[in-house]
DNA sequence: ATCGCGCATTGATCGAGATCAACGGGCCAT
DNA sequence: ATGGCCCGTTGATCTCGATCAATGCGCGAT
């Protein structure tokens, strides 16, 4: 079941500067390239599994997972939406406490368990970006928080969309002299809803209000297009300009 | 403004073994009480600022604070719920992303900024004991969002009474033969209300329900009584038994 | 004692989003 | 081509929690 992949050299690897393995100097890339491994996973693979043991840490190099967790009724929260340079898995504990699952097809740059965590420790440039994009992603939820705990329907949609937008484009707020923006849609409508705490006919409903009040238009079901990126932005509630200084 | 307090020598500092200094030996410890200085704040008062500068990092003693985010139109949503250990303020960066407020008078064992920044950088034993803090409240923040996304009023507030209940007496599922617990309530309505994203009327509306049905007892409005810990926390849609596993 | 104030509770009504249901279009298999 | 299936959209109705409003109650100030 695992494809087979060549490996890519550290140096040219397109997460370089943005993994868990961005402040690395050549020396200890070095070490990372002896104990890494690539996996590639279709779209739809359970990557992990809430409650299970996990015996690898990974980077997503390429494609888009979830996190998230489903209720024994069925209903079903995502709390973390993957693209590559996020990392999976924790350091000090073997069972995943979320299910991860592949949206799109993933490519996986992997460690095993035991010798990540050692390189923890043994690495200071590991363990601070690790410490640092860990202090993101808790900034990311705690923004997230917000939004499901406070916004309305169009809110939450159209602050999902700015959100993923600035992070495909890397699109920072007032200061790109470019307003608009194209953003695809990694998620089916399900997806997005579960992300947002939203039933799929309330989220397809404000996306076609969205659309019809000129915020957006939808060349494609998976292509959003955003032409002025502040209003939209507005819409979504935001008290200052620029977003979450992450 | 700033009450004298006595510096405690940290070998006999309640949260010793829980806070960012947990995994410090003798050595470190004795640097630490170099650098560190207590300050009182009274109930009410603001310890941080969504935007502002934040010049010292701290360790929460005794008290209880929140920290929240608030909308320009007055929503409030708080994003995380601060008890003794916890840790407040993030390394290599100045402003807050939120609020942070005093609910009961605080007692902060603080640092500042720079001298922190440096202890982390020189001292490994608190550059993962943050590292694993930080982890954990990164879980604990998506547990909330599975909350805040999915639940009902009722498990809502259930699932709040339940988790604070874990924090304050160390309960741990399952294990505990005894199966009642009181919890104090730190927090107005109007404060659960924003944490758990309902409001104050509908949060009364719960807690009144949840009485009537004998899952809870009301002594006071700040003390709550829970006859059968496991009967509550079934209430609160917990899927596994035993909560999170932090 | 009495007033006033802040907080909590309770009641009545409203509305945003969930639920139930029908339909349409793209795509694959035959 | 045709049928079946998955996904998304749209419509009708219902319901849970928000909103509007009144009342209760503990407590400190005078």
């Amino acid at each position: 079941m695992v494809k087979l992949t060549p490996i890519v050299a550290c140096g040219n690897c397109p997460i370089r500067h943005n993994a868990v393995c961005a402040e690395c100097d050549a020396d200890e890339l070095a070490v990372l390239e002896q104990v890494k491994s690539y996996k590639v996973v279709p779209a739809g693979a359970r990557l992990a599994e809430s409650g299970e043991t996990l015996d690898h840490f990974s980077s997503i190099v390429s494609g888009c997972a979830t996190m998230s967790r489903t209720l024994e009724d069925g209903r079903r929260q995502t709390v973390g939406l993957l693209l590559p340079s996020d990392f999976i898995g924790r350091p000090g504990r073997a069972i995943s406490p979320f299910d991860v699952e592949a949206l799109t097809e993933v490519k996986l740059c992997r460690f095993e368990r035991g010798a990540f965590e050692k390189l923890v420790r043994d690495t200071p440039h590991i363990a601070t970006r690790l410490l640092t994009m860990t202090l993101d992603e808790l900034d990311a939820a705690r923004d997230w928080a917000v939004v499901l705990g406070r916004m309305t329907a169009r809110e939450k949609v159209a602050a999902f969309l700015v959100s993923l937008a600035r992070r495909q484009t890397g699109l920072r707020g007032t200061a790109d002299p470019e307003r608009s923006a194209r953003v695809h849609l990694p998620l089916s409508r399900e997806a997005m809803a579960d992300h947002l705490g939203l039933t799929i006919e309330t989220t397809s409903r404000q996306i076609t209000a969205l659309r019809k009040d000129g915020l957006i238009e939808a060349p494609t079901k998976r292509d959003i297009l955003i032409p002025d990126f502040d209003a939209l932005a507005l819409e979504a509630a935001e008290d200052d300009d620029g977003g979450p200084i992450v």
